[in-house]
DNA sequence: AGGCTATAGTTCTAAAATAGAACTGTCAAA
DNA sequence: TTTGACAGTTCTATTTTAGAACTATAGCCT
């Protein structure tokens, strides 16, 4: 497979892979939602190898997921941000979160509870139709060509 | 990194990267999810190499989901079914297609739609909170430590 | 019977990615 | 002047993946 075309397939979950389909890069976003910001903070809270947090973060910034920002000149140091773009991956990450937490739990319970400040309670995220608000299931859905659609790919 | 016991981890996104966090196991989900049940079905459409596709199927199989059902008594053969903890993948899967169509997209427009066949519209899924059922952001969100957590990880 | 095709894999070697550790460079503080 | 913090880069060994060939079972055709 050519993964460095990945992101030009005709099919929306390939480009997002593109991006996003690996282990550390999955890790490292969640590291960034739970307000990391630094190389070391990455590095010594995931214990990845340092060649590749740069090589991962690079990729982000690269994308647009991530912004590169100085926070001191002297000596030139940078932390990394997350864009617009990367704050949209929140629903990504949530789905992955809820997933673990009601498949792949264990006796302990669950290792992170979520307040929705605007309502202040513990929640857990739902997917809903963004025309009629009811709660999506895989067989309620039925898929149709769209018009970025070149051959047999999703 | 002990990507073999990742599952373990106090930490539900780890869990569920140990599970479906490759490139190759997301696309193949996502075949899951066009009604692809079968080996050649998802080797054709995929170009994965065989020994992979297998490998990743065996996997599949042992984390519970997909069910390997006989099909045909002579030859024995078998095809691969989504259980209900595999069908509730779909908001991950959902939100990665979504975050492609949106952020990934090209001129050509979106490569699949999709209907909701209980409200009979064109939708895109939406997060919302369990709670109060409004749109979920990460900066409206708060994490505490749960009853499962065990050291600095989320 | 002999050969072709379909399906679902397994086995092999070469190429690519990752792990783990050491190294570089800048500057501040002791 | 030495140490430490930070943000990387470079190196070799190990692991994973790609790509192609091979195996096995059985139906169908002549």
């Amino acid at each position: 497979m050519k993964w460095d075309t990945l992101d030009e397939e005709p099919c929306s979950l390939s480009r997002t892979v593109a991006v996003v389909g690996d282990r550390w890069t999955l890790l490292i976003l969640r590291e960034c939602f739970l307000r990391v910001r630094r190389f070391e903070g990455f590095q010594s809270s995931l214990q990845i190898t340092r060649h590749l947090l740069s090589e991962r973060l690079k990729k982000l910034v690269r994308f647009g997921i991530l912004r590169r920002v100085p926070y001191s000149e002297a000596p030139k140091r940078y932390e990394y941000i997350l864009t617009q773009k990367g704050l949209d991956l929140y629903p990504i990450i949530m789905a992955m979160v809820h997933w673990g937490d009601i498949h792949m739990g264990d006796e302990r319970g669950r290792p992170l509870l979520h307040e929705h400040k605007t309502c202040g309670k513990l929640f857990d995220p739902v997917m809903v139709c963004s025309e009629c608000g009811e709660v999506l299931h895989a067989k309620q859905v039925h898929v149709h060509a769209g018009p970025g659609r070149r051959e047999a790919v999703g």
